[in-house]
RNA sequence: GCGCCGGUAGCUCAGGUGGAUAGAGCAUCGGAUUUCUAAUCCGAAUGUCGCAGGUUCGAGUCCUGCCCGGCGCGCCA
């Protein structure tokens, strides 16, 4: 089951073709209802290339189309506009086809696979394994997660990588402090646990920063353990897993499954980077890898210093030390020749933009990465405080991503607190789902360049665009379901729907563009294309089941009851895709 | 100095490939309603889309210049 604005595309091209122009049939979907559902724009520029006048160009498309199977006859408007409207018995025939939903979960709502499916890696979180995450981690997580299910939905192939940082020169100090500290983790690495990794890294800190003989041993200890030492590699290693133990405590908790590939795993190929780049630049007819300064270098082109020379990427410093350029390059051989990726999107704040273009560019120039593949910098703004001040906390220090986390939660249990249908755990646990939805649909329903204030109040909020408004949408239709005592499984074989109110028209349209929708955010990679999708549905419904302007549901006769039950089915289905593609847990009840 | 991102209603923000009278939520005002969960629905009001030019049938969207805010610009990641 293919867009229905494809559809459409395809018969106003073939009508096109028909009158003897090749040409893209522009369709939009329309901006205002009350010209259709769908708009084809082509013959306003058409019509000036071909020297004809566009409204008569646009009357020979309509009257060379073929579409009374999708909708009522196309009408033309404005300067050249051809405007159509799906038909009601075309909205209840789709919707019809839907299959039923799978036991496991595993809900496609009638959509194919991609065609081509790409091995896609989606770059997400990485955090400094050094300390806690914090506020700023919460977008590369929850933007990566959200484009990752998008794209494994579409039946692409998806590889998470979390590419930490675990090699940089800081673990020399923070080895060096556990050395110390605790004593007992070189016999038993396992035990290690450190109740706060922020703590222990300002401790750490405020030691190398006061004291000359840890500073040395530091040092050292970077150096042995970047060599290999099995003494410190092991100190090392406990380190590591207590921090992705942290770290793995929020994935858990937000639903987000991704694989650990730090920076050190990226050792060896570092070395194949720095080895093939000398050989580029030995051969002679590479002339853009050469040292400079004492230091390996690709000058891409097209970036330029504050002096206005040519840039490089420094690949390996001019004391041979490697640099995050060097663990990026080898990040790309990795997944271009192990992963055997066909797109690769990295998703990391706006900051970094220039890193990423010159990186991009340097792959591509070294004949790593294919011109045509694509190679993708998802960047994103910062979360302010609501007072759109840089977030910290009172004392001027980071804020913890779980103390975040924590908060929204206590907020959302005062939220629905007043409904006494529901258990104490029943509480804890819609509060738990309504709490972190909240924030990760905040984030989500963003622009992602512009930077957006983090606030409690509003991403709580029963009314508007939030998480608590969505899953509030979910858990009625489904107590409408309940109550009108029907399988909604059952209810979907053979059945016949039927659309004729405004508002089942309204609702079906909407229901049936889920699928272009996902199309475009698959591309696009926007997830507020989706989060706002879902608001309009749920504000579709609302008007579907609205004593006034909308339809009688459970006391309808009994052929529409049927057929409305099962419009009410597909909604929450919808819903609950489409929440889930979002990282949201839908909830039964609340 | 150069580059990138942002500037849209009182507030928070949307506005694929240029399309019709620039939208939503909140807040404000007015109306509906003894509810198939009112956590609702309908209506009203509110705009120099930062400024000025340009491109064209048509510009919030593309081009040029400028203003304001943020970020980046050689060995930190």
């Amino acid at each position: 089951m293919k867009p229905i604005i494809h559809e459409l595309g395809a018969r106003v091209r073939d009508a096109l073709a028909a009158i003897g122009v090749d040409a893209d049939p522009l369709l939009a979907r329309s901006g205002d209802p009350k010209f259709g559902d769908y708009q084809s724009n082509a013959a306003m520029g058409l019509a000036k290339k071909l020297g004809r006048k566009p409204r008569d160009l646009a009357q020979a498309i309509v009257d060379a189309i073929t579409v009374d199977d999708l909708c009522e006859p196309p009408t033309i408007a404005g300067p050249g506009f051809i405007n159509f409207r799906l038909s009601p018995s075309f909205l209840a025939a789709r919707l019809a086809a839907i299959p039923p939903a799978p036991e496991d979960g595993s809900d496609r709502l009638g959509l194919g696979s991609a065609e081509n499916p790409d091995v896609v890696v989606v770059d997400l979180s990485s955090p400094n394994l050094a300390k806690e995450m914090h506020i700023g981690h919460l977008r590369s997580t929850v933007i990566g997660d959200c484009v990752a299910r998008v794209l494994e939905f579409q039946g692409h192939t998806v590889h998470r990588e979390n590419h930490v940082g675990d090699w940089g020169t800081q673990f020399g100090m923070l080895v060096a402090y556990l050395k110390r500290t605790e004593p007992e983790v070189v016999e038993n690495p396992d035990t290690l646990e450190i109740g706060d990794l922020e703590s222990f890294y300002v401790e750490a800190k405020a030691l190398f920063d006061a004291d000359e003989d840890f500073k040395t041993e530091s040092r050292e200890t970077v150096v042995a353990l970047q060599s290999g030492d099995p003494v410190i590699r092991r100190i090392w290693k406990a380190f590591c897993d207590e921090s992705l133990r942290h770290c793995h405590a929020i994935y858990d908790r937000l639903g987000v499954r991704l694989i650990d590939r730090g920076e050190s795993f990226y050792n060896d190929l570092m070395d194949e980077v720095i080895i093939r780049l000398e050989k580029a630049r030995d051969s002679g007819d590479h002339d853009y890898v050469r040292d400079s300064d004492g230091a390996l270098c690709i000058f891409p082109g097209g970036f330029t210093t504050r002096d206005g020379d040519p840039l490089p990427l420094l690949v390996r410093k001019s004391d041979g030390g490697f640099n995050y350029a060097t663990s990026d390059l080898a990040t790309i051989l990795h997944r271009v020749e192990q992963l055997k990726a066909t797109r690769i999107i990295y998703v990391v704040g706006i900051t970094q933009k220039q890193h990423f273009d010159m990186l991009f560019a340097a792959a591509r120039k070294v004949g790593w990465v294919d011109q045509e593949m694509p190679l993708e910098h998802l960047a994103f703004g910062n979360v302010l405080a609501s007072d759109g001040r840089p977030f910290k906390t009172r004392e001027g220090g980071v804020v913890k991503l779980k103390d975040v986390l924590e908060q929204a939660v206590a907020r959302a249990r005062g939220v629905i607190e007043k409904d006494s249908d529901l258990s104490a755990d029943q509480a804890d646990n819609v509060a738990e789902t309504v709490g972190l939805a909240a924030v990760k649909y905040f984030d989500l329903c963003h622009s992602l360049k512009s930077d957006y204030k983090f606030n409690l109040d509003h991403m709580l909020a029963m009314e508007g665009n939030t998480a608590p408004y969505m899953l509030y949408a979910y858990a009625r239709i489904r107590s409408i379901q309940r109550k009108a005592k029907v399988d909604h499984v059952q209810l979907t074989a053979d059945m016949q729907i039927t659309i004729e109110h405004p508002a089942e028209i309204e609702l079906a349209t909407k229901l049936l563009q889920f699928a272009e929708v996902i199309e475009t955010v698959g591309r696009d990679l926007y997830p507020n294309v989706l989060t706002d999708y879902l608001f309009e549905l749920a504000k579709s419904f609302s008007r579907f089941y609205d004593k006034k302007i909308g339809v009688r549901v459970i006391d309808a006769p009994e052929d529409l009851r049927l057929s409305r039950l099962r419009i009410c089915d597909l909604t929450a289905r919808v819903l609950k895709t489409g929440l889930r593609l979002l990282g949201i847990e839908t909830i039964e009840r609340m």
